[in-house]
DNA sequence: CGCTATCTTGAATCCCTTCAAGTCGCGTGG
DNA sequence: CCACGCGACTTGAAGGGATTCAAGATAGCG
């Protein structure tokens, strides 16, 4: 189970304040939010929601990182989201999940009670526009990531998969901090839609032709970064090389 | 270019009253919404909207098909997005389109302004929290697609992609009737992310084994409704069946 | 220091793609 | 009226990228 955490962290000082549903509201609606409420931690690797299951909140990563996974009845996954701090579970009119939610590290919810959160997505503006906001950036990159699924190549999609790493993990800072990879390459088969063996073989081609480099299997680097830019499929002369 | 329609549809006999971005609103909010609203019908195959280009208007889709691509240097194309009828296009903080907007059959928008539109969607609840239901909806249904483009087998996705057409656009009374398929075996492989060969290959298969048959290019019906349930992957045993 | 999860690498296979050569259906113009 | 042309669809054969199957190497943790 998870650990309720009595701890009342105050909105002012949370990390993802000015980016999560949160993000537009003053003081008065942050008041709201705050009598509804609470958090809740998960280990590593630990199921958060099951498919199915009743949604008792909408609830807002505040740190770690969590995925969204459907499983075909003959043990086929795909990964269909990668939450990260500010990403949300659930929302209005919603009373069931789809998908399996899992912790992939330690991770860290902010919760509200379902129905009263219903009420102030109904009421409040700045709540409800802000979570169409999102819901609609969320849409935005599902639909980019259907492209990945749909028609990249495995290289293609291992240095798209990076690329987001870096993008949206990584350091300001590019290319002379490590980045945090926090999944397993079994994971990172099930996000990509390929086979654990595959992964291995392009990351190790990277890895050999120097486009990156791993400190240990949890911490790489980025040693050319245009060469990973190239490899993508995104870029406008990437379709020349390679 | 896109037609001009003069003619102002009563919004109380539109056809996606009930399934819009406007069906929570009361007579007074739709008088806000209409004093913003216009409409413009399009051809069958004309581009309504190319990726980056400036969203002039939030719209939604009164009647007809479109399409929602993304086509990668080399020419690769994938699609992200099939709207129907009540889908949308835009949303607020959207300044610009991130796909290929194109009509497949003739096409009507109901079109608002962006900017008094962007207002609505700030101090009308109404329209606020039924633009994030959409929203998530339409996410989950991406997400939906995620599994199906990452690991089903092109039998498994036309097979799925046959069930959708018939729950989406097919006959409430099921298999007695034809369904309309609006698209060509191009555009189905675009969507599949397959090509048009493999697309055909199945769409034959399917035929030999009496699971479908063709009443014109346009038009099929589905014989054997449960063959299709069993080979769309979705189903344990295709037991529990409408 | 050994156990186990994770990752690596090779070889064979397979499903889908690619390339090629048609057929079909329909609107158009001679 | 029907031949023509063209877009859409079909079908076959060859090829290839990713998977599958199978060992083994590595590393993190008790």
């Amino acid at each position: 189970m998870s650990t309720f955490t009595n701890e009342h962290i105050n909105c002012s000082n949370c990390p993802i304040r000015h980016r999560a549903i949160c993000a537009r509201c003053d003081t008065a609606e942050l008041d709201l939010l705050d009598q509804i409420k609470s958090y809740n931690t998960y280990d590593a690797s630990q199921p958060i929601l099951w498919r199915g299951d009743v949604l008792p909140h909408f609830s807002s990563i505040v740190s770690g990182v969590a995925s969204l996974t459907k499983t075909m009845e003959d043990g086929r996954t795909q990964m269909v989201g990668l939450l990260l701090p500010s990403d949300f579970i659930g929302g209005p009119g919603r009373k069931s999940i789809e998908f399996d939610v899992t912790a992939i590290t330690k991770l860290t919810l902010c919760s509200f009670r379902r129905q009263p959160f219903n009420e102030l997505v109904r009421d409040v503006p700045h709540i409800a526009s802000r979570l169409a906001e999102m819901a609609l950036d969320e849409l935005d990159a599902a639909r980019e990531w259907m492209v990945l699924l749909g028609r990249k190549t495995a290289k293609e999609k291992i240095a798209t998969f990076l690329e987001m790493l870096v993008r949206r993990v990584g350091h300001p800072d590019r290319s002379s901090h490590s980045v945090d990879l926090p999944l397993t390459q079994d994971e990172i088969a099930n996000f990509l839609g390929l086979t654990l063996e595959t992964v291995s073989r392009q990351m190790s081609a990277f890895r050999k032709n120097r486009v990156i480099e791993f400190l240990d299997r949890r911490h790489f680097r980025v040693l050319d970064m245009r060469a990973l830019n190239l490899a993508s499929g995104d870029d406008a002369d990437g379709a020349i090389l390679s």
